[in-house]
DNA sequence: CGGTTAAAGTGAACGCTGTAAACATAGGGT
DNA sequence: ACCCTATGTTTACAGCGTTCACTTTAACCG
């Protein structure tokens, strides 16, 4: 009952969707996915999908959030690697941007995407994370805040140039822009 | 001989599909306008507007080169009024966002554009502008070059993020974010 | 059980898009 | 005066998101 079920009613399509669109989105040369793209993909009418989502933007939220998801936990998993404090909010910049760039058109959607993005995706969100590392480097409250949002500015720059094309998709390049011993001294 | 002449050779209408496109462009609530959308706009056939470009895309890129020469115009202008130096250089960073949120769409379709955008729009490209100023803040060639890239990250990262609604479009919060002072010391 | 009902999927249709092909016009150069 | 070529037009096609009327299915309930 799991996969390829020729049933008239799917099961789970609204996940089969979300896989589906995340699917399509991966790689290097992911394009966005149009709904009836994804429809045929599953199997079903395109009409089916407006079961599931009031249109088409409602889907790309969910994929935007899935990405969200993903990028949140990655970065935690490599602020906890490095071992929290400075070494952790350095590598959360790094991971950033090696997110954006091995996944770039999911990426691109996350961001793209209408702004709220609903608040309900958890506390390993990109910001919240940012801003409990920076705390480590500074005592005053205001400075750290300031810093998290100087650190996410400067790391979603360096990724969106470079997913554009701007700056080299240069792995050496992003240690040497995101040098905190000299950003943030 | 200017305006509206309903002759059947429109006279220039490579300049006048860049202008009503510039002009849909504009305002906070600009979307990206349809090929159709501009023909329709400019009095001519759909089709008319492949004698003066190969496909939709050279028509946006064509946009987005304006939308690059009218920025590096305007950081040129705010650079030489600070005077040059360390005040000239803050200054090219706080008109690089302000640029963004005043042209919201004219400025995601300058970077969603296909990367090149042709260097042929002459030397106040923003990037060239950005390194010559950070040239006054430092002797050392390739931190100069470092912290061009740097500055032009964390001002991309700010005006995309305020685009996308991540972080308030404030006035205020654009200075504390650029403060040069805390972060190139 | 059997029947009703609501959830989930279908097909045809609409207006929009970018683009191709074949045809029309007009104005300048020899 | 002519023709040529640059510039326009009409028609057509496939794909898109979305609406509407319809059908199928599964689940619940007496």
């Amino acid at each position: 009952m799991s996969t390829s079920n020729e049933a008239y009613h799917h099961g789970n399509l609204r996940d089969a969707l979300i896989a589906a669109g995340l699917n399509a989105l991966e790689g290097p040369q992911g394009k966005a996915p149009s709904l009836r793209e994804l429809a045929r993909e599953v199997g079903v009418s395109a009409t089916a999908v407006y079961r599931h989502f009031p249109d088409k933007q409602a889907l790309d939220k969910a994929l935007a959030n899935e990405g969200l998801k993903l990028l949140g936990s990655q970065q935690a998993a490599a602020a906890k690697m490095a071992g929290g404090g400075a070494a952790g909010f350095a590598e959360t910049g790094r991971t950033y941007v090696r997110f954006a760039l091995a996944h770039p058109a999911l990426f691109r959607l996350m961001f793209t995407q209408g702004h709220p993005v609903d608040a309900n995706d958890g506390p390993d969100d990109a910001r919240a994370l940012l801003t409990a590392n920076t705390q480590a480097l500074t005592s005053d409250r205001e400075r750290a805040e300031t810093m998290a949002l100087q650190a996410w500015s400067i790391a979603h720059g360096i990724a969106m140039l470079m997913l554009d094309g701007r700056i080299p998709a240069d792995d050496a390049l992003i240690d040497r822009l995101l040098d905190t011993e000299n950003l943030f001294p």
